[in-house]
DNA sequence: TGAGAACCGTAACGTTCGTTACGGTAAATT
DNA sequence: AATTTACCGTAACGAACGTTACGGTTCTCA
């Protein structure tokens, strides 16, 4: 049985679990068992069983607890001309290649795999929610806000999110998820970045196609 | 001790038995065990066992298998002019979508995650090759050729690349590897392959920026 | 035709790991 | 102060599965 907790309700001893079981699964990958989790965390087993159920239950909500420490930075909708466009854009691109490249998101994105891989896609489903979707829908306004002002020529907003999205990862996620070892210093972060922008602007600039 | 056998060197026998462990990987995932592989392949374990050595083994053998069977498409470089370079272009990234979004590849690419998430990384790199890598040695020339000929304007070929890359896949790969469902029939890879490449003129047609 | 190799199906072995149970300790509650 | 509750550390149980072993059958080849 997998119990279900929300993460504003859990305990400040909880959340430490949930950290130390994070650290597991960077360190050990999905082969962390229940053993290793609970000598990381300094609790009994049976305490994690009463918490979370099952170990299906703890990667839950682990999965979970991450989410919603991401906080969505805000979005300056008050000036809105095409220099502030530029920035935010180039700050969310910066933002989603240091989440996307942290060994904490790589870990849990592979953790989500693996578990799509065996028929259950409850993993996949949160941290696609909580991964592209969210990113979707702090932009979506964005882009949409935008068009309406002139600045940007967009027909699809969702379509014009996906290619941004192919335009900052490229295909970064999908090599470190596979194990190439990339260094993606902060410089590097910001220069993909600001190209990635650059050619947004290129594609859905208003005046440009 | 894992055994290393060329796919060249493979009888028919050994060839169904890793197409066997193929559909496994499909229908059960990461989950897969000896006993269902030997089951489906109508084989013994011993068999499994003196021919790849053990279970890493038959999951890398079967890895390299499948990625002999993808022939990279021949490249027209006769002509070489601005509609000949967009349906060169056009029918790359059709194929690229149609693979990705082939149960094989899901199946393949999830194993190689896990795989990679236990620490080891030899068939995520084996994926990675045969993958994204294979797909950049047969584009790179193309796009070279482009740049010489004055079609295209590319500073950085393997930039270049990962733009393609970006612009085709966006999010399809992720999704797909987290348990979405997405629908991608002819039609829509057709449409999503068109645009990809229109895009990518935008941004690299000579003259154009 | 007969001996040996290759292979199938199944049983058996040992380990790992999820899950449960238990004794002991500290904290909270009455 | 006494009793209950929560929790820790460890041990124990049972199932799953990788790996090995074995008897029987088919195929190869001399």
């Amino acid at each position: 049985m997998t119990i279900h907790i929300e993460p504003e309700a859990l305990t400040n001893r909880q959340k430490a679990v949930l950290d130390a079981t994070l650290a597991a699964m960077v360190a050990e990958g999905d082969a962390l068992t229940m053993s290793s989790v609970s000598k990381r965390a300094a609790c009994s087993k049976e305490t994690l069983y009463k918490w979370f159920g099952d170990r299906d239950g703890l990667l839950t909500a682990t999965v979970r607890w991450q989410a919603s420490k991401v906080h969505a930075p805000v979005i300056d909708k008050a000036r809105l001309d095409r220099p502030a466009l530029a920035a935010t854009l180039e700050q969310f691109a910066r933002e989603w290649l240091t989440v996307i490249s942290s060994e904490t998101s790589i870990a849990l994105n592979r953790m989500a795999v693996s578990h799509a891989a065996s028929g259950k896609t409850s993993l996949g489903t949160i941290v696609l929610k909580n991964g592209r979707q969210a990113m979707g829908r702090r932009l979506e306004p964005v882009l949409e806000a935008a068009d309406k002002a002139g600045l940007l020529n967009i027909p699809d907003i969702d379509s014009a999110f996906r290619t941004f999205f192919g335009l900052v990862l490229r295909d970064v996620q999908i090599r470190l998820l596979l194990g190439d070892k990339i260094k993606l210093g902060a410089a590097k972060i910001t220069a993909d970045a600001a190209e990635a922008t650059q050619q947004f602007f290129a594609l859905y600039g208003a005046g440009t196609n």
